[in-house]
DNA sequence: CACTCCTGTAGTAATCCTACGACAGCATTT
DNA sequence: AAATGCTGTCGTAGGATTACTACAGGAGTG
């Protein structure tokens, strides 16, 4: 019996996803939860086999999260959900010891199939994520420039893009507002820009936002 | 009997607000569309009572799809959900006839609440904008229309938005700093924008730039 | 004509942002 | 092993930006 966590801090969302785990033979979801502090508690005390976790929570970034869940329970197997289909994030996921990454696109039939191949102890990746991943790789000459971005790095730059102040940003990852700005700076270093407008303009036309 | 339409791009999304909406006595759902277009011949062939309807879509922005309901099918009724609490969003869907607005964060609750004061013929806004709407609707009984910018607010745009710092941008038109930024606060006004992130973002898709 | 809105303009004070410098812990290279 | 480079993290200080407030002249309106 696979025992799986549902962490995501929409409940609409975890709502579904229950639905969908529960059509599973031989999986049992035991908990929600909707922040990182309270998927922490669950996994301390109803010991997970899997783990269904959303990019994007208030108190965490879901990679920390992810990283976290590797340190402490290593058997666990985390399948990352995200609400776009930011590839960045993908290859973080994994190189952070992800099992799966969907996006929520297509989930209710991706889901199931993740589930059961990580079940059967494969790696599951999106159809559709492959497809971006290839193309990356092909185009990775005018493109290249990103992956050289740190997370923290690529964080800061959603941020901006999206509008968020430094006051803010920094918040969100519990860092000081000067390490933002540090941040900032070496993302315009690297890719060669030189205010913010070109910094949203640049994500604009990246599709790293809208 | 309410009959409702679910409107998302998101399965697992449609598929939480599917048991949420069947858990309201009186109210069946007689169908989901993922697309705007799929949204309006549901809407041709079934003439629900309600939609259930989300400001992002693929094919078209919620908004607009809303504007296409309300003419051609003006009894229903409908409920704009938003992931986001962007307050922008939700004054568009009041002005454009909405009859409730609820971002997701805690769907759960407020879709039932929404539903049921909806089916009561009210309207419903959830308490968080409240207080923002009041604000608005008070702002907009003296002008609602978006007027177009002055000469000087349009500069003052394209320099922003080409990442010119108010100094510059003052130096260029021989006014005054404060005055580029007073300039500034009146585009956000009329744009109905929040920061200077979405004033490039404007302006890129308004092709003022590049 | 009186009234209101829009536009151009700017000051003040409170914040915010940024450039720079620092430093420690890794990873990679030599 | 020593050197180098990248990453994550901050502090300081001063310039930049912002929110507010203000005011005058012109346009449009009842």
């Amino acid at each position: 019996m696979e025992t799986i966590l549902i962490v995501d801090d929409h409940p609409v969302v975890r709502r579904g996803i229950r639905g969908i785990l529960e059509d599973i033979p031989g999986v049992k979801v035991i908990g929600e939860a909707n922040t990182a502090a309270e998927a922490l508690d669950l996994m301390e005390s109803h010991h997970p086999s899997m783990v269904s976790l959303d990019i994007t929570l208030p108190d965490k970034n879901g990679i920390d999260l992810l990283r976290d869940i590797r340190e402490n329970h290593i058997t666990t197997r985390v399948i990352m959900l995200s609400m776009h289909p930011e590839e960045q994030y993908a290859r973080q996921a994994f190189r952070n010891g992800a099992w799966g990454y969907i996006t929520k696109d297509n989930l209710s039939d991706e889901l199931t199939r993740a589930v059961v191949r990580v079940m059967d102890g494969h790696k599951y990746v999106s159809s559709r994520f492959a497809e971006s991943m290839l193309d990356t790789l092909e185009h990775q000459n005018n493109d290249s420039r990103m992956k050289d971005l740190s997370q923290r790095e690529y964080q800061v730059l959603l941020g901006l893009a999206h509008g968020r102040s430094l006051k803010e940003i920094a918040a969100e990852h519990h860092i000081s507002v000067q390490t933002v700005s540090t941040y900032r700076s070496r993302i315009l270093e690297k890719l060669d820009l030189e205010n913010n407008a070109e910094l949203v303009r640049y994500a604009v036309t990246h599709k790293l936002i809208e």
